[in-house]
DNA sequence: CCTCATGGTGAGGTAGCCTCAGTATCGAGG
DNA sequence: CCTCGATACTGAGGCTACCTCACCATGAGG
């Protein structure tokens, strides 16, 4: 393999990844959430009963960060915490109807933008991507 | 387009892009750098007579936060800050005979693990794969 | 030379992480 | 049942990497 090949290659995967990050920030922000404070909305509305400990597991984060992140979503009135019957040391994590339709109208609004982007490769093309990635992803 | 598709293709790609910014930190570890300070580095040592207002538009922050960049490449002995010829209000920075060595390791141990990535793939799928990520940088 | 723009930095604020210590509760062994 | 080590969460306090605003020195055009 030529070398200049790999470099213009991680160049570009950089690049695609830039603009993945940048479309996604710029789809939540009629919503005025941050990609975490999303991600977040979303574990809590995809598994009833979420406790904080899960929440930090799942966004990868320290526990006590995940209590911060609730915070963010009780505030902005997405999730409520209530106690876990089964433990009462836990505490689960609810999505309030407003946050359960934020998380539709944000899933609905990710999907019309990846529409959108992979609407420019054919068929073909869309397939060799897939699998490409696919490899790549394996290590 | 089948909607699955481009929802299994978003997912694909920020999985890639994670996947990039993970191998790129641990590439980093070595040096102790973290990915925003080695771009810096990368900058300054690129063309000669950065500025610290340059480095700042380089990195897209503000101004005041580039003076920090520059704080911490030089207590890293890195780079050093020298008045701008030209204009008694500027700073330029310039890379150290060390700052120099360890971007130029940096960037050998860049291009060996984008060798390695890539070498995953075939000619073939290297070179469609360049061509459909170009595409869709396009947007 | 006066005035306004420009380059850098001190002061102070915010977001999002972290560790450490503390409280409440759980569960297993005596 | 009763202790005692583990577990679930949170308060306190700290770090990093950003930001804005105010300030000073200097530059450049009437």
């Amino acid at each position: 393999m030529p070398e200049d090949d790999a470099e213009a290659l991680g160049e570009l995967l950089v690049r695609a990844a830039r603009g993945q990050r940048r479309r996604w920030r710029d789809t939540l922000a009629p919503w005025d959430l941050s990609p975490h404070h999303a991600r977040a909305l979303r574990v809590v509305t995809d598994r009833a009963g979420t406790r904080l400990s899960d929440l930090a597991e799942a966004l990868h984060i320290a526990p006590r960060s995940a209590t911060e992140v609730a915070d963010a979503l009780q505030a902005r009135g997405l999730v409520e915490r209530t106690p876990d019957p089964t433990d009462r040391r836990a505490v689960v994590l609810t999505p309030t109807a407003r946050g359960r339709r934020v998380q539709q109208e944000i899933a609905a609004a990710r999907a019309a933008d990846n529409r959108d982007l992979f609407a420019r490769l054919d068929a073909a093309d869309r397939a060799a991507l897939a699998r490409i990635l696919r490899t790549l992803a394996e290590g």
